[in-house]
DNA sequence: CACCTGACTGAAT
DNA sequence: AATTCAGCCAGGT
């Protein structure tokens, strides 16, 4: 069956929701992991899309150099570093401290195989 | 239906 | 090493 852009955005949803608190993901690692690799924009499309839902952690999401980008859409102007900060990081002129070190690739801790199936 | 925009990224200059 | 260009794909105008 050919994977529609809802189920995309779902899976992106669902891997977002495995990133504990005090990590942080970029689109690219999630596009990666999901296998569309070439498509980080459309992961970002997707967290916009989920902004109202609140079981998705979207400011563990940030690009792949570590700067809110998306800090934007949270409504306020320093609510995104504000949640990032409580939760143990550093920001420091909309960028990650420390940045890599704090990197949660989920293909380090998930398999495709068991997130697909359903884990 | 064609053109523009955007929570991105990697390659080229 | 820093900046610019081009590829990507969905959604809006």
């Amino acid at each position: 069956m050919k994977p529609s852009t809802a189920d995309f955005y779902e899976r992106v949803y669902r891997v977002v929701r495995r990133v504990p608190s005090g990590k942080v993901v970029s689109y690219g690692h999630i596009a990666r992991f999901l296998g569309t690799g070439r498509s980080a924009r459309l992961v970002g499309y997707a967290m916009n899309a989920s902004h109202g839902d609140p079981t998705v952690p979207a400011h563990r999401v940030v690009n792949r150099n570590g700067v809110l980008t998306g800090k934007h859409f949270f409504g306020g102007s320093t609510v995104m570093q504000d949640l990032l900060e409580s939760e143990g990081l550093r920001i420091e002129d909309d960028q990650i401290v420390d940045f890599e070190s704090h990197v949660w690739d989920p293909m380090d801790h998930l398999e495709q195989e068991d997130f697909l199936k359903g884990e």
